[in-house]
Parts: C-alpha cells; sequence; structure tokens
DNA sequence: TTGTGTTTTACGACCTCC
DNA sequence: GGAGGTCGTAAAACACAA
C-alpha cells in the first residue's frame, strides 16, 4: 500500500495483556469504564497527570494531510482542532499541565455501582452484554481518555510503539483499543478533508466551465507512516 | 417523548511490509 | 505469519428538532 517504509514493528513485548485481570467488578461509571484505584491496573500511579508535554516528541508529520493551525515542531504543539478545543474546556481550560485529579476529574465523577467483566480489550458491563460479535458492545471513553490521546493525535497521526503502550496504560485502555482509536480518528480526518474538498470543489464549480469541473480529481497520495521507535 | 441524523467504538476484509 | 495500515460497516451513544 505504501510504497515508503512502514512503521516498525515491536521492540518490545505488548504490555496491555499483563494487565488483564480475570475478572473485575463494581466500578463506578460505566461510560467511565475505568476500573477504581486499588486495582491491580490502578496501583502504579499514572503518570497523565504529571507528564510533561514539553518533553521533545517525536517528529511532526503532516503525510499530506493539512492540519490547519498547527504546524508542531519537536517540543510543541497546538491543539487547535475543534475535538481538542471541546475537550479542553471540558477539563476547564489552562494547560495540559494543570489537569489534576479533583471535580473535574471524570476518573472522580462516576457514580452507578454495576458489575463488570474484561473483555479481550475492555471491560464491560455483565448484565448488557450483547453485541454483533459475541457479548460485546462498544464503551464510551471519558472525556479523559479523550483528551489524552487527542493531544496525541495532535503530535502525531501515527501513534509509536512506546506512546501507545505509555497510552494504554494512563488510560486503563488496551493497547489494540489505542491502536484502533487512531485509526478511526484517521478516518475521521480524511473524511472531514473530504467533505471539505467537496465543499470546495463545488464552490469552484460554479466558477468553472462544465468541462473543468468534471474533470477527474487529483490522484490521492496515501499517507507515509513515520518510523516508530 | 420520539424520531432521525451524526458520532463514536469495534470489528472484518484485505492490503503491504518485514 | 504477524504486525499495523485503510475501508466499510454495525451498533451504541449522543444531539436535536418537532
Amino acid at each position: 500500500m505504501y510504497s515508503n517504509s512502514h512503521p516498525a514493528r515491536y521492540l518490545a513485548p505488548t504490555l496491555s495483556s499483563q494487565y488483564i485481570p480475570s475478572s473485575y467488578g463494581d466500578f463506578s461509571d460505566y461510560h467511565h469504564q475505568v476500573p477504581e484505584f486499588g486495582d491491580p491496573l490502578c496501583d502504579t500511579p499514572t503518570a497523565a497527570w504529571s507528564r510533561a508535554y514539553a518533553a521533545p516528541r517525536e517528529e511532526w508529520s503532516t503525510f499530506g494531510h493539512g492540519f490547519p493551525g498547527s504546524s508542531p515542531i519537536a517540543g510543541q504543539a497546538s491543539y487547535e482542532t475543534p475535538e481538542f478545543t471541546a475537550l479542553h474546556s471540558a477539563f476547564g481550560g489552562g494547560s495540559c499541565a494543570s489537569l489534576t485529579k479533583g471535580p473535574g476529574d471524570p476518573f472522580t465523577n462516576s457514580v452507578i455501582s454495576k458489575s463488570y467483566e474484561w473483555t479481550r480489550d475492555s471491560w464491560l458491563p455483565v448484565s448488557r452484554g450483547r453485541t454483533r460479535t459475541k457479548d460485546k458492545y462498544r464503551v464510551v471513553y471519558s472525556d479523559h481518555q479523550r483528551l489524552e490521546l487527542e493531544k496525541e493525535f495532535q503530535y502525531s497521526r501515527y501513534i509509536t510503539i512506546r506512546k501507545k503502550s505509555q497510552l494504554s496504560l494512563e488510560l486503563h485502555l488496551s493497547e489494540r483499543q489505542v491502536k484502533i482509536w487512531f485509526q478511526n480518528r484517521r478516518a475521521k480526518e480524511r473524511k472531514l478533508t473530504r467533505r471539505k474538498q467537496q465543499v470546495s470543489q463545488q464552490a469552484s464549480a460554479t466558477s468553472q466551465s462544465p468541462e473543468e469541473a468534471n474533470s477527474d480529481p487529483p490522484p490521492r497520495t496515501p499517507p507515509v507512516p513515520p518510523v516508530q521507535c
């Protein structure tokens, strides 16, 4: 598919499977999908809250996805997508480093008590387990989880193996969930880009001759994922 | 409240790359 | 063969007008 090099393969064993207990019960809010602190998943203090976002990151690459308003360099980032803005304001705005556990923290905002079980990828309510495949249906990630994922997405459209491992631990998601979130996020961006292109083409078509307006769009150049470390 | 459209997780099929 | 990529789609969750 890609003419260039593919992302590097795993250099270290994946971590997710090591943290999958056989069963788990009682978390607060299904929507937040996060086990209470004190269980094996959470005993390791998450570094999310103390993470230094000023640290050097992977080289930014646009891969042909123009990303308005953002031209991050290593060590810098701008979060200007609607997704990020919405999530960011959900946390009261401010700097990323100012996020602290407290009233605004979805981890502590949970209320409901339900029984959950760990499936291959995530915690699911036992009583409602049913989907198109087996006993599984999608969960809703917390604002905090989406915010962190979105921030990482702004740094790089393609998550590195190391970052994926780190995020899965910090956000209590499996590496597979992080990977699929990034895949879906890229798909969303492509969809939005296509939509914008259609709008601009329609706009320009009105000022073009019909012959020009019917011409084929330029061939699509697939993005080249970065080499992962 | 309800009907409907959109967004968000999750997966399968199929692809390339090593 | 196994990893992750895109693409298309299912279905839950969500938003919102009527």
